[in-house]
Parts: C-alpha cells; sequence; structure tokens
DNA sequence: TTGCTTGCAAAGTTTTTGCAGGCGC
DNA sequence: GCGCCTGCAAAAACTTTGCAAGCAA
C-alpha cells in the first residue's frame, strides 16, 4: 500500500504538516486501532508540543478523505483504522483490545439484508464480542 | 411478550418504581431505538421531575437484567432496543432514524467468522447504514 | 505574503457520581 | 423504619470550537 497522503491532501486544498503525516503514519503502523486519546499519548514523545485538538481535527480530515474508518465498538470513545476496508472487528470484552477479522466474504450476507429491508444500503460495519486468545489463558479479569 | 419486570427487579433486589416501569414501558413500546436523552424528553410530559441521571441509571440495570440491548449506531450517544433479539440495525443517513432488519438467519454467517478468528466469540452487533424509504423520496437533507 | 494550521483554553455533549431527602417494602 | 432510590448539581470523559501566533506554499 503506497501513502499518497501528501499528494492527496494537496489535492483537496489541505496543508502538509508534520503533524498530519504523523498522525497518518502511526494509524498505518498499527493494527490496534487507537482512539484519539491514544494517538495523542503515542505521539507524546515525538511531538511534544502536539495537542488532542490537533488529533481530533486531523482524523476529521483523514476520514473526509477516506482514508481512515472510524470504529465504534461499544465504547464511549471512537476508535480508528488506516485500513478501510470494510472487513469485520472483534472486540475482547476482558483486556479492551480490538482485533481484525480477515479473509471472511461478507457480500452474501449483506445481500441476505438488503432483501429484508426498504433501505438502500451504502455501507455496513460487523462488530463481534468475545475473548482473545491471551485472555482465555491468563484468565484475568 | 410478557413484561415479567416487576418480579425480576425484586428478585435481583432492586426496589420497583414508578420511574423504572415507564423507563422499561417506553422502551417495549417503541421501535424507534431512542437515546437516554430521547426517553427523557418522552417521559417529561407524565413525569415532569424526573431527571436524565434516572433514567441512566435505570438503564444501567435493565441492562444488567438482560431485558434491554445497547445499540452503538455511529452516533455520539447509544441508543437503547427492548428487543433483546439480536437482530441486524439499519441507519439512515439523511434522517438519522434507525430500524430493525427481521427475518434474517445469521448462524451461519456467525460460524464463518468463528473459523476466522482466535477469540472465543460471545456476542455481535451488525449495523447498516443507507437510505430509508421515506428520504429516498423526499430527497430531502 | 496569504491564509490555512497549530495549540492552548474554553465550551459543548454525553454519561457518571455524590449526597440529602423520599419512598418501596 | 430501614435502606435503596430519586433528583439535583457537580464532575468526568470525550470531542469541538475560538482565537492568536506560526508555518506551508
Amino acid at each position: 500500500m503506497n501513502h499518497q497522503i501528501t499528494a492527496l491532501l494537496r489535492d483537496k486544498g489541505f496543508k502538509v504538516t508534520p503533524q498530519r503525516l504523523a498522525i497518518y503514519e502511526t494509524l498505518c503502523q498499527t493494527k490496534s486501532h487507537p482512539s484519539a486519546e491514544m494517538i495523542f499519548q503515542q505521539l507524546q514523545p515525538q511531538y511534544p508540543t502536539m495537542s488532542l485538538a490537533t488529533v481530533y481535527k486531523t482524523i476529521e480530515i483523514l476520514k473526509e478523505l477516506g482514508l481512515i474508518q472510524v470504529l465504534n465498538v461499544g465504547e464511549d470513545s471512537f476508535r480508528y483504522d488506516a485500513d478501510v476496508d470494510n472487513h469485520p472487528h472483534v472486540r475482547c470484552m476482558k483486556c479492551g483490545r480490538v482485533d481484525d477479522v480477515m479473509g471472511v466474504e461478507s457480500e452474501e450476507f449483506i445481500d441476505l439484508i438488503a432483501q429484508n429491508t426498504s433501505y438502500k444500503l451504502t455501507g455496513q460495519q460487523f462488530y463481534f464480542y468475545g475473548i482473545c486468545p491471551k485472555c482465555q489463558i491468563t484468565g484475568t479479569h
């Protein structure tokens, strides 16, 4: 995957700043689906002057450009994913981590839904809940 | 469907109050999946002294008793459904209404997910997004 | 240089908590 | 009457907004 973010920002009339690149890079380099706060914390060492407001503003732009997708896994806060491919997500009820579920073809299921609703469908999100492998072993609360 | 809420509350050591019954009744009598604020507004005429905090506290109890399920349709606030059967939901991107999708068997799809994750699954939520019939006609923003 | 961006602080939203008085049992 | 419950207010948690100074182009 090639990150065309620099050109894309310019195309849409947004300026290219170190903060924006850093936030997008952070999202690209992780699979942990961080929240705004988590992104902010992770960038603190490198960008000690960056504010949480900037993270939120940048996320808004990235969302608008279609570079990230927003997850609503049932917590108070949102999580973000630089993989905009619409795959299901699963959250551990014990430790709260969120993982991808890859390799599942959902077209058939979506078609089934389309036949049972009068809505004109444009998208979907599949969230699963359970216990991750690590928590199954440790049994920690 | 018989609302055994009175007995259930007593069984679990909760007291039976007009507020709790009213909030549960409201959820049972609607299919609009209201948020806490919407429940509060709807009960204002009948219970002008009820506070929003009571709505939240009651929702917490109803959730604990398994009488309602929580929806996270991608808005800032949560929505609630007295139908605890795990059916998919669809939200209109124009007017924001949330409807049920009934009559779809999802066991097969859930099994497929279970085979593709190392999590031990305990539940799931399917959210679809689109345009409702009314908004398709009016074309209103 | 122009004006979009940043970062701070303040405000807005949604939800939770603390506590004194009230009510279910 | 006892103890949980209500409702108010304040707080907490997350996100958005306003504005002056700074930086991309």
